[in-house]
DNA sequence: CTGAAAGCGCTAACAA
DNA sequence: TTGTTAGCGCTTTCAG
């Protein structure tokens, strides 16, 4: 391996001096600059990062942090879209990205220590279960963060403009013509539990009572199956909605698959509103309506507030993107 | 930040004897080992995992590597499938995963310049294009490395029995009675050869003559845009097929709309076979007939054959997973 | 069973 | 503009 030691005694130079140019610092003379940049080329050296980061405690890594338990993980669109949006802007702001998870070193451990071990310089967190008490660590410690679909006082947020979506839903809806809609629920999760409130808001400006028995809640892991299940239980209220808002994609499908195996069918007989737009639904028969959050969005801004922060902004950040209405067959007017 | 020399301090004992504690050597008595970890739990010791690597070239990161250029990448449910269960194992056996691009430091750079920076210990690779002259870059050098779906004299291997996939695809076509079976191919990449090679050997085996009109290739990466745009040239063909074999899910995905457009039914008029059993396909209409490939069995292997290599493992191995036909709805008997 | 000393590769005062 | 010195936190001989 070549080091700065071997450059400096091929240059002539010492090693703080070729630090110097690596570094960039301007008090180096034109000419040693590219003597020493030359004999670098030359030898093939490459810094290395672990030593660097030894001195300068920072490391130009960021930690993923998204759920495992479920398993749902980087499988689901949501995320793979946010983390691809992540990467591209923090990939070029010179951060490599880190998977970390409660084990390490082959034991287990809590995020924050694994963030701690690692030296990371901010960590991006994607989990919907907010009352992980190693997630919670994590937000008490002075560790730079940002975080998806959460809100909180100390570290920057980033989510879609959720409210909207769900008035956005029921308000198209209502238009078709729909007067009983119900609602598949995003479970436990910020945001479930806003597009549920969207949800509710919309219902009530419209003057529309809501049935009890028409909100039924999905898991927070947004699954078709969960979906499915939560569609039967809709399936079996005294009065039938003549149309559904799932507070997510996967959850719409699933609702679809058991309309289907009722013998029902969508739109005729039940329409569905989605909300995601991942990119599966629009291959469906009939397509998904939908509302689409831009996930890659959400992952390019997230990386920005984190960036912002780890070098040096003190200001807590919190953004709200918007949300989109598409149409497509699955809800039909009345 | 607290070290080993603190630990010491507050012990008495010397920076040595607490780092040897933390690396289980056999040679210190219960009875300091005791005191050592008490006071590193009070202090709230952690390791630096920086500082480690420096002295011991052993990062405990393996580097993954994915198709970045198509922007695919992460978003197509393969690459998701493998990488889920590529952590799965290398967490539990001490290793975290870095993406490495093609970018460090905001500057353009080699994969295998950046592998080196950061010093992993390996890296996995899930490259379409076998052809990037970075990657021959990094197949060429001495880093321990696993290849999926692709050959290579130096690096282990694996990938699905693509070859018996596209055969068992063809055979059961020609059971349900078809003859003039068309074939939308992967592209040139690896998995794209074998299937195309595997339907081609079918074909010959079944004594189907093959009319080079119903061999189209799509792109490399697999996309739903790339099987519609090769559905609708296959469209134009003299004689038309009464069934596809496409490469991948996507890719049939992509020839059922082309079909739909062009005002045709699946399967009644003609039948398609995919290649993936990516998680949507079950809940198209029709749902989608397919070879199933394992992928996170797929990332579990290239995991254990990774950590073999790294851990000193000389032999280059090479695993092959068998494939499964999943019969559904999107290829009827004639 | 324990510790002293050296060094991994790099950066950061501070002098010169 | 350049170099000396010290040190980041840890591991590893090797000696005791």
């Amino acid at each position: 391996m070549i080091t700065i030691y071997d450059i400096a005694k091929t240059t002539g130079f010492s090693p703080t001096t070729v630090s110097k140019v690596f570094n960039d610092y301007a008090d180096v003379s034109p000419k040693t600059r590219r003597k020493i940049l030359e004999t670098a080329e030359q030898l093939g050296y490459l810094p290395n990062a672990h030593a660097r980061s030894l001195t300068t405690k920072r490391s130009w890594t960021i930690g993923v942090l998204f759920n495992e338990p479920s398993g749902a993980g980087i499988l689901h669109p949501y995320f793979a879209g946010v983390i691809e949006g992540f990467k591209k802007v923090s990939t070029s702001r010179g951060y490599d990205l880190m998977f970390i998870s409660k084990d390490i070193g082959g034991k287990k451990s809590s995020y924050l220590e694994h963030c701690k071990i690692r030296g990371v310089d901010g960590v991006v967190v994607i989990l919907p279960d907010f009352t992980d008490p190693y997630f919670l660590e994590l937000l008490e410690s002075n560790i730079p963060c940002v975080l998806l679909d959460q809100e909180s006082d100390t570290k920057s947020t980033i989510y879609s403009d959720n409210i909207a979506g769900g008035i956005l839903a029921v308000n198209y809806l209502h238009e078709l013509g729909h007067r009983l809609i119900a609602h598949i629920g995003g479970g436990n999760t910020f945001a479930g539990e806003k597009r549920l409130q969207g949800y509710l808001q919309a219902m009530e400006g419209l003057g529309l009572p809501v049935d009890p028995e028409h909100v039924i809640q999905g898991s927070y892991d947004y699954t078709v199956e969960s979906g499915r299940i939560a569609m039967e239980e809709l399936l079996k209220a005294s009065v039938l909605p003549s149309a559904v808002f799932a507070a997510g994609d996967n959850l719409a499908v699933g609702a679809m698959m058991a309309v289907k195996n009722q013998g029902l069918r969508v739109p005729e007989d039940i329409s569905i509103i989605g909300f995601d737009d991942i990119e599966m639904v629009k291959f469906l028969t009939p397509a998904l309506t939908t509302i689409r959050q831009d996930t890659y969005a959400l992952g390019n801004k997230a990386a920005d507030m984190l960036i912002y922060t780890i070098e040096g902004g003190e200001e807590v950040q919190s953004d709200m993107l918007p949300v989109e209405l598409v149409i497509r067959e699955s809800c039909r007017s009345l």
